[in-house]
DNA sequence: TCGTTATTTCATGATTTACTGAAATATTAG
DNA sequence: CTAATATTTCAGTAAATCATGAAATAACGA
């Protein structure tokens, strides 16, 4: 992840509404939830919504795909695990046997192939 | 740390100059850096980054002190291990054997000039 | 003291962000 | 087809953010 990508991410995750909405899909899981059911839980307006879901997407952070009439969001954990690298890169020069890789998995047990890669 | 604090710091972050100026500083170590040398890396008129500062100091990511004319600015290593935790909490829900805890250490003190560099 | 250096404070303005509510779109049920 | 549901799009607006430059403050040296 570059400079840029992760200004992108970190503004994304901001927010006080954007980053209770993130962690509520991130308890979700890859599964994700449908956009009505993360408006009751944020108590958010439809139209505000969409809004903070667009600026996530953008990051990266989350995907959605249709499902019906629904709108189902749900977390991609891979970016979130390259702004951590990114985070935790830029803090262990010069001392990286003090640091582990931080890592973010999806909730629910799921085989994850953890790389180290850092773009 | 709690989820205003979160926000507070991913704010602070969320802006290109100051996020090269924490990584500026992180790289500097805990001695820190003059605010005339931070400027000098990142371009930026004093004032600009009195405002840039300010808001990392607010989040607590830097402190400051008075050396001579100078003002010392370094990175506050515990807010963004803080920071960090957080993430990687919100992320490990549940699949806590996955995660390695993410730490954040003072680079080792390498007498390497300092840039401002993107990557 | 006076002048220089280092940084902050303050006023101003342009841009971006986040919210609201109305209208539009897409999908499903009857 | 028509109505209902789920969500997006859009226009309008208030507030926050970031930059600029001039003036103020603090510390030092001659």
């Amino acid at each position: 992840m570059k400079n840029p990508d992760a200004v992108a991410a970190l503004s994304a995750l901001a927010q006080e509404h954007r980053l209770a909405v993130y962690r509520l899909l991130v308890q979700a899981g890859p599964e994700g939830l449908p956009a009505g059911q993360v408006a009751e839980a944020v108590d958010l307006a439809p139209s505000a919504l969409t809004f903070h879901f667009d600026r996530l997407r953008d990051a990266g952070l989350v995907t959605v795909r249709r499902d019906g009439r629904s709108m189902i969001y749900a977390a991609q954990f891979e970016t979130m695990n390259a702004l951590l690298g990114f985070l935790t890169d830029n803090c262990c020069q010069g001392a990286a046997e003090k640091c582990a890789p931080a890592v973010c998995s999806p909730a629910k047990s799921r085989r994850t192939k953890v790389t180290a890669s850092q773009e």
